[in-house]
DNA sequence: ACCTGAACACCGTTCAAGT
DNA sequence: ACCTGAACACCGTTCAAGT
């Protein structure tokens, strides 16, 4: 445990709710995780809705700023596109976990509205990127653009979960070669 | 409530789960829903995950008799193929629900092991169908096929889940047509 | 055969109270 | 400021008892 609960209990509640989703992020866990009482974790967060709001909210402010590194690194747009994918497979690598953003959408009836809001943010994040990218990689016209890096994303979305209910990696790896050789992602 | 109260209790217990998944069935509000109470389950399924077990086993048969049927149905291959991603599109349709199979993949670290087995044997039938419709429409070779229908099973289970985090089912019909124009599922 | 009340051990959540 | 004990509501499960 570091000097900092707040961001010890944001860190451990991220990786909670890869794996167990909102509904399985709970208090005395995740406090003993940190080295706290349980209750001691509503001094920093109001409500459990709070704290996952949080999470959330960074969980897609680390997504935008890495991508936008990863593009700004990549020498030309359609190297970055075609490192997109492994952005979702690093969930994986991490004990079979997924993103966040999917786990509660499957959970959407349970999500208060403020995390409703933050989780649709990260998908709004990934898409206008795509969006960006692939026509800034000739990939698709700007007029098709958006259509297609919705299915990009919700492509890659169903992949990781499909490689998640069979806890193997390459079942990913495989699915996003499919993606390719049917012309969804670039080769 | 019915005169069979065990298919009711399955009958319920999969609406359920398609929108709260595996840890969102309670047994208390099962019953209500049937007219029994909580402790009366326990005559009909001797635990939580035989119940799952129950009601897993029983979605990916009813699955496996309709893309039968659908494929018998239909005139030739291709146009059972073109109606595939209607199957999934019910799901949204009736209160935004989505595949019991994809909300338990997503809590696959909290699921009893017989539970697994029948989630996976649903991913099974609609691959194993997919890749026999994709060959007898011609749309893939016999070597091409499982992967490509591996990506198009993931590929409409994202859709899904994308769809479900924004209740919107225009946006399922999107992503669809937008795999279409990819290449993805035929024209 | 089918159902129930009551109880058990447990868990997430809350808040008044501690230091 | 930061934390906790203790209570509360709830859940899966059991079982003796009811019809």
């Amino acid at each position: 445990m570091s000097a900092n609960a707040r961001e010890d209990i944001l860190a451990a509640a991220k990786l909670v709710a890869q794996a167990h989703g909102y509904a399985g992020l709970n208090f005395r866990d995740l406090a003993e995780q940190v080295g706290i009482k349980a209750a001691s974790i509503y001094y920093h967060f109001p409500s459990k809705a709070e704290l996952a709001t949080a999470v959330a909210k960074r969980y897609w402010e680390d997504a935008a700023a890495y991508l936008e590194s990863l593009l700004q690194n990549s020498p030309k747009p359609l190297d970055a596109l075609r490192r997109y994918p492994e952005t979702f497979r690093w969930a994986l690598e991490n004990d079979n976990r997924i993103c966040l953003c999917s786990f509660m959408s499957a959970q959407f009836d349970d999500l208060p509205d403020v995390v409703k809001t933050e989780v649709q943010a990260f998908t709004d994040v990934n898409v206008a990127w795509l969006r960006k990218t692939l026509v800034a990689a000739k990939v698709a016209s700007p007029k098709e653009a958006e259509k297609r890096a919705r299915a990009i994303y919700s492509g890659i979305v169903g992949a990781q979960l499909m490689a998640r209910s069979r806890a193997d990696i390459s079942l990913y790896d495989s699915l996003i070669d499919g993606y390719r050789a049917a012309g969804l992602l670039p080769a």
